[in-house]
DNA sequence: TCCATTGAATGGGTGATCCATTTAATAATT
DNA sequence: AATTATTAAATGGATCACCCATTCAATGGA
């Protein structure tokens, strides 16, 4: 801040020239084998190199969670880039939940850690892409879970059991009252203490996405034609019992006929499961991060 | 453009003011029930609702694939934002995958499609943050493995097969050359074909993106090390023809047994599964996006 | 001791301005 | 007429110089 440099690009600092890169590839010129590789797309700009330090730096283990970066003026001092563009970098990272940035004098940007909603966002944006469809999102859902009801049967333990428990409970409370659609996120809850259970979080956080979503559709399904899984709170019961048993294989049939149901059930009424329906819907609850 | 409003704020053309929000949830004042629920840690910005409001269009299909954005000086216009602000949206966006800008006239942000890469950054965020263990990741790995498999024996197509076979051959020739790092390049793609072989790209995602990373320790063990799974190509010779045969119970006993003995050998060097050595290494391969 | 005030640091945001790239239209050349 | 070079406009990339709102520690008065 102090050894201010001459007002137009000070940019000498650490950033080695970013402009003027890999020109030279003239088509005509080259009489060399010509590798088979394309050149990318897009030029590489200032934003994408300042998040890829950082990355490198999280990866090396030189930042970790809890740590602040230095304050926006004097970072983009020391990497040699204006506020605006650093600012960008920071915006990205913290969108990927890897950054948190707080206002006022002791904020800044501080190292992120636990949020595993991530992936839910990358899922739901690939969802509205058209890059997956609902049936690969929903036969994912049903095959995954087969893999989640095994870890948890072997792994589940008296706290995941007690929560199991007090879920269905409340839904079995929602049921009697005819709150249909609180019984839909008790569903999700369901699922997520079943996650939970696996002790694993790369899984859980596989099958959370992939769950946040399809409950929106079943959302949107009640919400609109009224009618809801007959028995279900009885069949969760039952199911908690055979995982309580450590039965995986029951455990395992039990969830993939529910789940399967559950599927007939929405395919029933075409266009239930259209994005936009699922999509407008439930926009109130608990979707948001 | 040609209505160009008064120099400062003409702010008031779709954005309802964004500033002054939910103050008055004044601590010593509410007497009532208080609900429990905590008030976001950060107000929320311009760019993050504007992300909210592209994605929103995206998810009611009003935006779709190819199409392209108004101008960055139209849209901040538009929005009522400065273009400063509209840009760290954009670039949020297009670090998700969401969006592509091309400079030059008839250039702009486009919404992309099909890139599933975007879950592979996920994961390897959450692994540098500490939010998931190498440990969630490989044994997430093993057991999403056996669902591939499953899939694949059902659902593989001879296009899948041959691209199996080619891949062998592959390795083959990099084992028989003493090209180590290659096979593990070969390894990848192995797992990738396979993975496509499901038919389920939500699948594929899950696996590519486990297997990214785990391929990255293996690459750095081989590199160190020198040692090198025996017999590899042979047991992808098998484990293919059981795949052809649609043996599902052999096939996920042949992938798992391999998928154990692969973590045996990475386990064996204590160190090897250090995140900073794997990161360091492989930076030059097929790595990049 | 307690509470109000102040001020500095920080992120949030703006607007003007310039640069580099890309493309289409135009002019010059053959 | 066809080809090639030039030009101009639109667009994203980037910078600078500000200003505002929030936060929090230091200060000072009751």
């Amino acid at each position: 801040m102090s050894p201010k440099s001459s007002p137009h690009t000070p940019a000498s600092l650490r950033r080695p020239s970013p402009k003027r890169r890999e020109r030279g590839s003239d088509l005509r010129a080259s009489g060399a084998p010509a590798p088979p590789t394309f050149r990318p797309i897009h030029t590489r700009r200032a934003f994408e190199e300042i998040c890829e330090r950082i990355r490198e730096q999280l990866a090396l283990g030189v930042l970790k969670p809890g740590d602040k970066l230095p304050a926006e003026r004097d970072l983009a001092q020391q990497l040699g880039v204006s506020r605006n563009v650093l600012r960008e970098a920071l915006r990205s990272l913290e969108m990927a939940g890897v950054l948190r940035l707080q206002k006022g004098v002791k904020g800044g940007a501080f190292v992120q850690t636990g949020d595993t909603s991530r992936m839910n966002v990358v899922m739901q944006d690939m969802l509205s892409l058209g890059t997956i469809s609902v049936r690969e999102l929903s036969e994912a859902r049903i095959n995954v879970l087969d893999l989640v009801v095994r870890l948890a049967c072997v792994n589940a333990r008296q706290a995941d059991f007690a929560a199991l428990d007090a879920n269905i409970e409340r839904t079995d409370v929602a049921t009697a009252e005819g709150r249909l659609l609180d019984r839909v996120e008790c569903s999700r809850e369901f699922y997520k203490i079943l996650a939970a259970a696996t002790g694993n979080k790369v899984i859980a956080m596989i099958v959370d996405s992939v769950t946040e979503i399809h409950m929106r559709f079943v959302y949107a399904k009640v919400a609109s034609s009224g009618v809801a899984m007959p028995r279900l709170a009885e069949r969760r019961r039952q199911f908690v019992a055979t995982l309580r048993e450590r039965n995986v294989a029951s455990a395992i049939r039990l969830m993939r006929s529910h789940l399967e149901a559950v599927q007939r059930m929405l395919e029933q009424d075409p266009g239930a499961m259209s994005l936009q329906v699922a999509l407008a819907e439930m926009q109130p609850g608990i979707t948001r991060r």
